[in-house]
DNA sequence: AGCACGCCGACT
DNA sequence: GTCGGCGTGCTC
């Protein structure tokens, strides 16, 4: 029999290394290998089995006088990656510079590695399973059945099955007050049958949704949306709501017209947690068709959800992230909500960009791409203003209801007064007025923690991090300095390690403003939310249920604060320092400022009661502070995007960062500049402008020093190629020992 | 990245 | 002689 060959992306080799590696079929698995499966196969001199994708089959290799080895075994009967998810795999390590065994991963739920071990019999990954309970016969006859003498608990039981069809024992229970032992009774008549289902989500009973009536606004977005989506060609379009405009009602009406037609759609939020509002909607709305992808479930969860997915059961996805590899059935609808949002890029590699990938899939499945946002993307304005992508606009907010009222405060003023709390005159003020009126405030720090610094007055020094070139922060809840980068902490004594001096705090944080609130509201209950306050699982949802139903008058919390809460009674927004957000070095500080600020904005006057807004700045006059605090988008769009033109920035070039990184300063640098030669020497000249090597924000972290070339080019194949030959070349000069270097596309 | 191989000094 | 340090080079 002739020799059938198999090609493999196997799993942690290098960039350097990183091809599709052959094997041979053995006799014994000819025939079920098939591409998209995992595989082990022996790899390197020392044969340890490694895990791998299958790529593609092949009757015959190139290969010669190589020894050619045999697949040692196959880990999956049935593909787990299509054609489809292949081709993007490959997609990705041209453009995000990752390994094809990279790509593939992230497309899988991390559940799915624990799985075949069971195959193995190391340990074996059950899913849940749950209890449901079935009407047995017509309803009818259910309810027509002469029980000998009256059971009003059965009757209850059965009525409810009448109408729900079929029901979880839990909830079943929880609605009739019943027990175990009236489904026995159920059951031993014939009436109702129980049978095991997995759990999923556990598949509640939800109350069916509202309809969702549409403004005549919202409308006619959906309307562009909807023909975008019957053309059935690959489509992208912007949809521009201020906040408050009722974006989500028209993701709902899309996503309902892409099921109705038999197709799916993915729905991705920047994070879940910070949207539970989002997601109870989209239970109410498609219960057991919507699947939900996030960080929070466990692995088995997840796992459950993608096999949902997989097999059809559900057919809208809603997630963050990494719900962008969802391999929903017949996709036909992409949306990303908040699409400006930084965390829709991963960290680490495969280093891709959720708005990529999402373009890539919708050409690929002629599907529609639609990007949602108040203060969306200079990339995404840019485009809609060419025409690029289509763009529909909600300017009317939720009842009609006005914009906040917007106050400006110098907090220079508040110093020359005297004044040397966080909180000014004019914030004060407006916050009495609110608790005076019941209604609710919320304000932001984005700084955690108690102080970001103490300094010595005499000598000028600050604890730092021994690992990090950062300053330690303050936190009074455990009295420690802490660094916010690795996590390293220590006790604080209040003196100056070199020469005895009093510390003294520089830089509020959140757990001050609480104090300090103390202090001026005695007797009302503050709120305070960050990371420190949200850690366990479902913290966040915990404690905005206590903001809303307690009507607790002041939450005070860091940028989390400014996403997604929707609390009518909220009518008055503080911003204690907008130039925080504004003050980092990184071309996108302006534009993440402006959609910070205006997002924590809008979140005032939500009901029928107008907002407030009171921003507190050391810049009352930069641009983008009195752009966001008049909630004109437009404007600072324009005058942002002008910026990026002259400096040719993105959207007017493309960018790529090289990072570089070792433990040693002088090794970077030396390699830095050894990688610009390279570059400099490689004919690209007129393709690309190069700036750096400079150090990183936080140039020294987790002991590393990290430095970076920033290449600003036109996003050409020939420009890929040169940044795969440096990371490939990289590793080769040994001068380069003891330094790594990846790179990032549009950082 | 991992792993093996090979060349060298130190030790039983 | 033999153990093990690390520099070097390859992975179907």
């Amino acid at each position: 029999m002739k020799d059938q060959y198999v090609h493999i992306a196997v799993r942690r080799v290098p960039y350097t290394a990183d091809k599709p590696y052959t094997y041979r079929v053995p006799p014994a698995l000819r025939g079920s290998v098939s591409p998209g499966m995992r595989v082990t196969v022996p790899f390197g001199g020392g044969n340890r089995k490694r895990e791998g994708f299958t790529l593609s089959l092949a009757d015959s290799t190139p290969l010669q006088g190589k020894a050619i080895k045999d697949i040692a075994s196959l880990l999956d009967a049935e593909p787990v990656l299509n054609d489809g998810q292949l081709r993007l795999a490959l997609w990705m390590r041209d453009r995000f510079f990752c390994t094809s065994y990279q790509a593939l991963h992230t497309m899988l739920p991390s559940g799915m590695w624990y799985d075949w071990e069971a195959g193995v019999g190391v340990r074996r990954m059950k899913d849940k399973t749950a209890l449901q309970a079935e009407l047995a016969v017509s309803a009818e006859e259910a309810l027509s059945f002469d029980m000998g003498r009256p059971s009003p608990a059965q009757r209850e039981v059965l009525e409810l099955l009448c109408d729900a069809g079929s029901a979880p024992v839990r909830d079943i229970y929880y609605l009739t007050g019943t027990s175990r032992r009236t489904l026995n009774a159920l059951e031993a008549k014939g009436l109702i049958s129980l049978f095991e289902v997995p759990v999923f989500t556990p598949p509640r009973l939800s109350t069916p949704a509202e309809p969702i009536t549409l403004s005549t606004e919202q409308q006619a977005a959906f309307e562009r949306c909807a023909q975008a989506l019957d053309t059935r060609q690959p489509a992208c379009g912007l949809l521009y709501g201020v906040t408050g405009s009722g974006k989500t009602n028209v993701y709902i009406r899309l996503v309902e017209k892409a099921l109705s037609e038999g197709g799916g759609a993915i729905v991705l939020v920047p994070e879940i947690a910070l949207t539970p509002q989002l997601l109870s909607l989209f239970s109410a709305h498609f219960g057991g068709k919507a699947a939900l992808l996030h960080s929070a479930l466990s692995m088995g969860e997840r796992l459950s959800e993608w096999k949902r997915i997989r097999e059809g059961t559900a057919t809208v996805v809603l997630g963050t992230r990494s719900a962008v590899f969802a391999p929903v059935c017949d996709l036909r609808l992409i949306i990303l909500d908040e699409e400006q949002e930084g965390t829709y890029r991963s960290a680490e590699s495969p280093r891709y960009h959720a708005r990529e990938v999402a373009k890539f899939r919708c050409v690929q499945h002629r599907a529609t791409l639609l990007f949602g946002s108040a203060t969306p993307s200079v990339e995404s304005y840019q485009q809609a203003s060419q025409g690029q992508i289509f763009l529909c606009r909600l300017d009317t907010r939720y009842n009609q209801q006005a914009l906040p009222e917007v106050k400006i405060v110098n907090l220079r003023d508040e110093r020359k007064f005297g004044n040397d709390t966080t909180i000014s005159q004019t914030l004060h003020g407006e916050m009495v007025q609110n608790l005076q009126n019941g209604e609710q405030t919320v304000l932001l720090l984005n700084r955690r923690g108690h102080h970001k610094m103490m300094i010595c007055p005499e000598c000028g020094q600050n604890p730092g991090c021994p690992r990090c070139s950062v300053p330690l922060a303050y936190h009074s809840a455990n009295g420690r300095l802490m660094c916010h980068y690795c996590g390293f902490s220590s006790k604080y004594d209040g003196e100056c390690g070199d020469c005895g001096g009093k510390l003294i705090p520089l830089g509020a944080g959140t757990q001050l403003v609480a104090e300090e609130l103390a202090g001026l509201f005695p007797d009302t209950e503050i709120l305070r939310m960050d990371t420190d306050t949200t850690g366990g699982r479902g913290a966040h949802e915990k404690l905005l249920d206590r903001f809303r139903k307690k009507g607790i008058p002041f939450l005070i919390g860091t940028q989390m604060v400014a996403k997604g809460l929707d609390f009518p009674n909220v009518t008055l927004v503080g911003v204690l320092c907008a130039d925080t957000a504004l003050n980092i070095d990184d071309f996108r500080a302006g534009e993440r400022a402006f959609s910070l600020i205006t997002q924590v904005i809008g979140r005032a006057g939500r009901g029928d009661k107008p907002g407030r807004a009171v921003i507190q700045t050391y810049t009352p006059d930069h641009p983008v502070i009195l752009t966001a605090a008049a909630q004109d988008y437009d404007r600072f769009v324009q005058d942002e995007a002008a910026l990026r033109q002259i400096q040719s920035y993105p959207p007017y070039a493309s960018m790529t960062r090289l990072t570089l990184f070792s433990q040693k300063q002088d090794d970077v640098l030396r390699a830095g500049l050894r990688v610009l030669g390279w570059i400099e020497r490689s004919k690209c000249d007129g393709l690309m402008r190069v700036l750096g090597p400079a150090p990183d924000r936080i140039v020294r972290l987790n002991t590393r020093f990290r430095y970076h070339i920033l290449l600003l080019h036109e996003n050409k194949p020939a420009v890929r190629r040169l940044i795969q030959g440096v990371l490939t070349a990289f590793p080769g000069d040994k001068r380069n020992k003891g330094v790594g270097l990846f790179a990032d596309a549009n950082p």
